[in-house]
DNA sequence: GTCGCTGCAAAGTATTTGCATAGCC
DNA sequence: GGCTATGCAAATACTTTGCAGCGAC
């Protein structure tokens, strides 16, 4: 299956990349096409896992290199999850995440979120804000139904 | 220099440690003071390098192991900095930090901050929160400068 | 005297780095 | 053909775990 956002997504990383002068492997287009495909965060061992069904053999640290590329692009976003282990989201827009302490799950929090107070306060603080995400710890339905 | 808030903070740890069924050793004393004394977060590392001063030969499993127990005990909050490593924070009122990307230092921001919204969306969604926090993530006032 | 805590050593794991090769431009 | 990206392997660093001895109660 190949829809139309799809196909928006491969055409605007190929531009971003052309643009940033960075060559256009099959790596990258099918780690893009996985991430748009799950639609929500994962580690880089899980979406290795997935790129091998499309494209075998392809290396932990290309999946590294590839999702920090694509942060600077801007068209992932990634944060620590629970046990520390770093998390890569298609959604780039601001969104509140939990997060389990029991299990290390995280899931989105579909919440609106006003981060503007905060950021503006860190410029007052002579800091350059880029990003700003929300962590609620705690735990998970089953798990607390498990205590 | 012995302030009357660190004496009431090691009565306070004793008895906790007390009703716990836990025992009082000289490690924990130390580390809980120092704590206190440094008033901000801090490395696992960098509160053993502090310990040693005042009580030498404290390894960095039972400094790791002290700090698990003191945030079950409520008297210490942990957070992963920018580099991944945690860091722990003798206050444990919720704050906004600020993680510059490049040089990895975590500062406090002092902003009013309304997590009381998130808290309850994590409620309603089936979450049990604990804590939450807010992280801003850029460049500080000295990184900034450099590029 | 008992049982939990500590210190030491070693393991475990996520991520990064170096270098030779393959492949995009 | 030049130069970037990749794959492989190894290194790095933080944190956790196992076990024997010490010390709080």
């Amino acid at each position: 299956m190949t829809t139309a956002s799809e196909g928006t997504a491969k055409e605007a990383l190929i531009d971003a990349l052309r643009r940033r002068g960075g060559r256009v492997t099959s790596q990258r287009l099918v780690i893009n096409e996985i991430l748009r495909e799950l639609g929500r965060h994962a580690t880089a061992e899980e979406i290795r896992e997935r790129v091998e069904v499309h494209l075998p053999n392809v290396s932990l640290p290309t999946v590294y290199s590839t999702l920090e590329l694509f942060e600077e692009l801007g068209i992932v976003r990634s944060f620590r999850g629970g046990d520390g282990v770093t998390l890569y989201d298609p959604r780039t827009d601001p969104h509140p995440h939990l997060i389990c302490e029991s299990c290390g799950v995280a899931t989105d929090l579909e919440a609106p979120l006003d981060l503007a107070g905060a950021i503006e306060a860190a410029k007052g603080a002579g800091f350059s804000p880029r990003t700003a995400d929300l962590v609620v710890t705690g735990l998970c339905h089953s798990c607390a139904s498990q205590a």
